[in-house]
DNA sequence: GCGATCAGCT
DNA sequence: CACAGCTGATCGC
């Protein structure tokens, strides 16, 4: 445990001239790419806050750059404060060091941020619109294909695309928002190759639009993770294990001078909220991904110990966001799987889930009915690495022994299932699948469970259930009425002004008085 | 052939 | 709606 009991909070943050060298910034340089506007379509600053805008705008740009951060760390280890290098603050700042600040630099680039035509669309948008895209899992078996049966296949889509235009691929830059100002550290940075003048690569969790970019190839610096979420890399990723430092839950790491901590974050196995304690007394919390919840209000580094920046994950900060406590989904996912085992005996019951994640959506029914859990050998073998014994001792290795299955999320559309159920024709004459997500809960529903329709076609009946691993508005809220940090920077929605803005509006809402 | 990363999709 | 992927195409090597 973190021994700091430091009685008083730290002075509010001044204004910091930003970091710079190269060339005089020129507001009118480069209009296309920084515009006129305070922040450009894909959510990074666009705009100097120079003396004239920070005092009176409240944008986004212009709050964050006022919470005093010192990004000069991240432009190259020498100049990381303390360094003897003479850091001329009284120069005007300079553009070239902009696009690194914010992330715009790319790194094959030499100054420029033009972007080439591209087939795709895809512009050098500094990562904050990609945040949520797509990246393959590297070679860690397919939870999909195996899915107990050998002659068992998923249908096979027949669509097709174009292709893309491989002259035009460009190496992402990583967004400011991922880089912790003051340290050499970035959160959940490794789809953008080396990060210049980083020093430590945090990853929060383990999942694929977090670990993006990992791979057995990775060699471009040390990763702080959970050990739990290492073991996933080590396996999953093949990331050379040399690379990989574990730092145990609730204890506190110095690493290169700052003190990190890894606190629960209530969202998959191994997530972790970061929690760095600076040399300089700035505070931050990176939430990666969570689920806010009342016992965070005791851990003890979040209470009576000022907080200046949280690093927020926003995925549902939208007051039409709300859904039931999981002890309320999982009761309720309970309840609909007797009845329906009463009125259909022979039933398989499906859960749907991702890579990690939702493992006790699954572990209520097997509690519950005191059957077995199935996966397919992939799954199993991650569910094992979770060292989680109460799960570890509920899994069967044989889908006919049990009628209880874990399927990929993408199986539970009606033809897989049919397919799937074909396999096991000779026990089961019917299937109720759930599919646990935070966002198929509708306004009608939103305060009833009993208000939610399921899918039926034929045999199969599936239900959607509001069973999320991310905060709703109102656990958002009340975190940060609890937390009261100087800033906050949304990490999830971020990518256009009017979300943005509308966050940032609820953060003052809630903040104000 | 293999690994990585794209668009499109759910 | 948008989570956390999956799939096939296509690139570099």
């Amino acid at each position: 445990m973190a021994p700091s009991t430091a009685a008083s909070p730290p002075p509010p943050l001044e204004e910091e001239p930003l970091p710079h060298d190269g060339e005089t910034y020129d507001v009118n340089d480069d209009a296309a790419s920084f515009g006129d506007v305070p922040l450009d379509d894909e959510g990074f600053p666009s705009q100097l806050p120079g003396p004239e805008t920070a005092s009176e705008k409240s944008s986004f740009a212009a709050d964050f750059y006022r919470c005093g951060t010192d990004w000069s760390s991240l432009l190259s280890p020498e100049e990381s404060g303390r360094s003897d290098s003479a850091h001329d603050s009284g120069k005007k700042l300079k553009q070239a060091n902009l696009f690194q600040i914010w992330g715009f630099k790319r790194n094959d680039a030499v100054g420029s941020v033009e972007c080439g035509p591209s087939r795709s669309g895809y512009c050098d948008d500094g990562g904050a619109s990609s945040e949520r895209k797509a990246v393959k899992p590297g070679n860690w078996g397919s939870i999909l294909r195996d899915t107990g049966k050998e002659e068992f296949e998923n249908t096979k889509s027949s669509r097709k695309r174009k292709g893309f235009g491989g002259e035009n691929r460009v190496t992402r830059s990583c967004p400011f928002y991922k880089k912790i100002p003051g340290t050499t550290f970035t959160v959940d940075a490794f789809r953008y190759g080396c990060v210049d003048g980083c020093s430590a690569y945090f990853l929060s969790h383990f999942h694929c639009d977090h670990y993006g970019g990992l791979s057995k190839k990775w060699s471009h610096g040390p990763i702080y993770c959970s050990p739990l979420t290492g073991r996933l890399v080590q396996m999953c990723l093949s990331v050379n294990p040399l690379y990989i430092h574990p730092l145990e839950f609730n204890t506190e790491h110095v690493i290169d001078g700052v003190k990190v901590t890894f606190l629960e974050a209530n969202h998959c196995p191994g997530a972790a909220l970061i929690y760095f304690d600076l040399p300089n007394g700035q505070r931050y919390l990176h939430t990666g991904d969570f689920r806010a919840c009342k016992q965070m209000q005791s851990y003890h580094l979040l209470v009576n110990q000022r907080v200046n920046v949280l690093y927020l994950d926003t995925t549902y900060c939208n007051p039409k966001y709300m859904f039931p406590s999981k002890q309320d989904v999982l009761n309720y996912v309970v309840k609909i799987t007797k009845n329906h085992l009463k009125l259909h005996p022979r039933t398989l019951v499906v859960v749907g889930a991702y890579s990690i994640g939702k493992e006790c959506v699954y572990l209520a029914i097997s509690k519950a009915l005191g059957v077995k859990i199935y996966a397919n050998a992939s799954r199993r073998r991650i569910l094992l690495a979770f060292g989680w014994p109460e799960l570890s001792d509920s899994l069967c290795t044989k889908g006919n022994n049990t009628l209880l299955h874990v399927l990929p999320m993408s199986s539970l559309r009606f033809e897989t299932l049919k397919d799937y159920l074909k396999t096991y024709k000779e026990q089961f004459t019917a299937i109720l699948a759930f599919r646990p997500t935070g966002w198929t809960f509708s306004e009608k529903t939103r305060n009833d469970l009993e208000l939610i329709k399921p899918v039926s076609k034929g045999n199969i009946t599936t239900y959607g259930v509001p069973y999320s691993e991310h905060s709703s508005f109102t656990e958002l809220r009340d975190f940060v009425q609890f937390l009261r940090p100087d800033k906050i920077i949304p990490t999830v929605n971020a990518g256009n002004a009017a979300n943005r803005e509308k966050m940032q509006s609820y953060f003052r809402d809630w903040l104000k008085g």
